[in-house]
RNA sequence: GCCGUUGUAGCUCAGUGGUAGAGCACUUCCUUGGUAAGGAAGAGGUCGUGAGUUCAAUUCUCAUCAACGGCUCCA
């Protein structure tokens, strides 16, 4: 029998029955079929060599496909697996995905410990297996079967595995000595992996839980060729030198001590220039859209964290509170209570909303120790926060111009590389993880994805991940080593309203709860340095850069009428200083380009004589001279702009 | 919080059971030099902290703190 294979630019092709992807591979081109890892069979990752019964549309999977590396990765799991049960037998495994960059396995190692000289040892095993192009055999076996073979192996994890699976969707892959139970789909053979890297070993939960039993997990990663491997490495020390702890101690950003604390940033003098911009640029943007600048204390009544739920829930993630005249008062996690307070202050009518309540507010949050990472994870926080109270009828247009307010942010700070999440609620889950409100859910859930839709934003929906008192959308962004983080957030809240008894007299005289969006575009100080050190690579665009200009004079002779142009830029606002070290102009150069200083000016015999500076731009080089009162108002121009 | 790794000068890193070294940075002197490192001299460390073993610990052991890589967490 005859079947019709489609191919991914249509082209329709007859082949007997049974014929294997490899097979049409190799009727197309020996290339072709030698280049190939998998294949996608109607939509779904399979093996090259399993059969193909009937009609079916196909595409090859290779190397530069996600879906390719992934298998590739996946047996590279495998092939991992292989060596480290042949170097310490009786382990026991549980699972090997392909992940981002590469794999990892999650084994019981018994009692062993598994040290960095274990992964060189690993390693050779890897490649000694690897060049044996061991085949990846794939078998159908049944539940029993596949039982028994387990506990024989007294495989307690394989066994747990197993009980999720049904008869008949069960498969083994075999290569070498090495049997799992295992979906796939595999690469034909080992021997396409010719460049292994084991990057890390780490302890992992059993299932994720915490109270489960820790086991090794051991990271990978393996290439089709050692110069995608070497190239790999290249990035990955491209990526440190992004990365914003060691710009931030490079350029004087921020510090931390051990008198001080683990994640209690202290913000050095150039840190600090960064964060009055940023505030600068707040309050331009809230002062036009209608926001009121408020002020509130760091700590707060215990009271106030039962009125808001936040105790004992989130006690954990609280400093412990202090006690004073017999009250016990905790430092603020959030803002939002004691703006709900100042909402509460005075009588609200329709007519005051919508009401919208900004603050620079700092926070204190009790993040675990093992989780505080650089300025991303800390411990004190500044928050861009502000909460706008208003109606139903506002709702729509109040959530649009914080997502408006968030595009033009993003505008000015070029950035591109985000997703917008729109967490949603789980309805099963209301009463528990979810405010009970299941009208007010929906409706507010369409309206927030409306917004997103008519402004043309582009964002993925998740479930079961909104906060307790409503939907939100979080911009997600990924740090210079690859990990995310929640930038900004946007969120919708029906429910603090009611717990703190807020309302506004509506236009029949009746009291209304207001509708209260929590936003933080900016998110906090430190996150959003550290995402901006990484972002600009430490090259901050004028306005932000803590030293705009360094005046740079040949010799000492020309000291004086480089201090005459620093104290004109200082004259106009700019951030200029005086380099009158004893030394060299190439010296004084290399350090302000390694401090990335946007703007270093060459003043000699030349430039005095003209009252002009030589100017150089950082990166670009010598851009020519250009008189002392033309620059200034480039520079002026150039920082006012934000550019 | 859990698993693992690391902790030596301001920074990057050598090194050793007999109380420490390099390069850069810093200070002083010489040099006054035109677009990414001029030269010389000098100063600087209780080897993260505490305890134990030892005649002797920066080195070995334990505890502790912190950082790093993951896990968990992340209103």
């Amino acid at each position: 029998m005859s079947i019709q294979i489609t191919f991914p630019d249509g082209a329709v092709r007859q082949y007997d029955a049974g014929v294997s992807s490899l097979d049409i591979a190799k009727s197309i081109s020996e290339g072709l079929a030698r280049n190939i890892l998998a294949a996608k069979v109607n939509g779904e990752v399979r093996d090259l060599t399993r059969p193909i019964e009937a009609d079916a549309s196909i595409q090859f999977l290779k190397w530069d496909d996600k879906d390719g590396k992934s298998t590739f990765w996946h047996s590279s799991a495998h092939l991992m697996a292989e060596a480290v049960e042949s170097l310490f037998p009786g382990v026991k495994f549980w699972v090997g995905p392909p992940v981002e960059n590469g794999f990892y396995y999650d084994i019981d190692l018994g009692g062993h410990k598994l040290t960095e000289e274990d992964l060189g040892k690993l390693e050779a095993k890897m490649k000694e297996l690897a060049k044996q192009n061991l085949q990846f055999n794939r078998k159908e076996i049944s539940k029993d079967e596949a039982v028994a073979y387990f506990t024989e192996k007294g495989d307690e994890y394989k066994l747990d595995l197993l009980q999720g699976l049904e008869d008949g969707s069960i498969t083994f892959y075999t290569q070498g000595n090495f049997t799992d139970l295992c979906r796939g789909p595999h690469i034909p053979h080992t021997g396409f992996i010719k460049a292994i890297k084991l990057t890390n070993i780490a302890g992992a939960y059993w299932k994720g839980n915490e109270n489960n039993k820790m086991l090794t997990r051991v990271y990978g990663v393996t290439f089709p060729s050692q110069k995608e491997l070497d190239d790999y490495i290249a990035m990955l020390e491209e990526a440190k030198k992004r990365d914003h702890r060691k710009l931030g101690k490079d350029l004087s950003i921020f510090c931390f001590d051990d008198d001080v604390g683990p994640g209690l940033p202290l913000w050095m003098p150039n840190g600090t220039i960064i964060i009055e911009e940023l505030e600068k640029l707040a309050k331009e943007t809230e002062e036009a859209a209608g926001y009121h600048r408020v002020v509130t204390p760091h700590i707060a009544k215990e009271s106030m964290y039962l009125t808001s739920g936040h105790l004992p829930y989130y006690a954990d993630s609280m400093f412990p509170p202090m006690e004073m005249d017999g009250e016990r008062y905790y430092l603020k996690a959030m803002n939002c209570p004691h703006h709900h307070k100042i909402y509460a202050a005075e009588p609200k009518s329709y007519r005051d909303l919508p009401y919208r309540l900004a603050e620079y507010g700092t926070c204190y949050r009790y993040e675990q120790s093992g989780e505080l990472f650089g300025l991303m994870r800390v411990r004190c926080l500044h928050m861009n926060d502000a909460h706008i109270y208003c109606t139903k009828d506002q709702f729509f247009q109040e959530f649009k111009a914080v997502n408006d307010m968030y595009l033009k942010y993003f505008k000015i700070f070029g950035v591109d590389k985000y997703v917008m999440r729109l967490s949603l609620h789980s309805p099963e889950k209301l009463g528990q993880k979810y405010v009970n409100e299941p009208q007010l859910w929906q409706e507010t859930e369409a309206m927030v994805r409306q917004v997103l839709i008519e402004t043309g934003t582009p964002f993925v929906e998740v479930q079961d991940e909104a906060a307790f008192y409503g939907p939100k959308i979080d911009v997600q962004i990924w740090s210079a080593i690859g990990r995310e983080f929640t930038l900004a957030t946007n969120q919708v809240d029906f429910n603090s309203g009611l717990k703190f008894k807020l309302s506004y007299t509506n236009a029949n005289n009746e009291a209304e709860v207001p509708l209260i969006i929590h936003r933080a575009p900016l998110g906090t100080h430190e996150r959003f340095i550290g995402f901006l050190l990484e972002h600009y690579a430490g090259k901050f665009p004028l306005w932000l850069a803590p030293h705009q200009v360094k005046v740079l004079p040949i010799s000492d002779k020309f000291l004086p009428f480089a201090q005459e142009v620093t104290a004109k830029l200082k004259k106009a606002g700019i951030r200029a200083s005086t380099d009158d070290r004893n030394e060299k102009i190439g010296k004084k150069i290399r350090e302000a380009e390694l401090l990335k200083v946007p703007y270093m000016f060459v003043v000699g015999e030349k430039e005095m004589n003209e009252q002009s500076v030589s100017v150089r731009r950082q990166g670009q080089g010598d851009l020519g001279m250009k008189s002392v009162e033309e620059i200034i108002n480039l520079l002026s121009a150039e920082a006012e702009n934000r550019d």
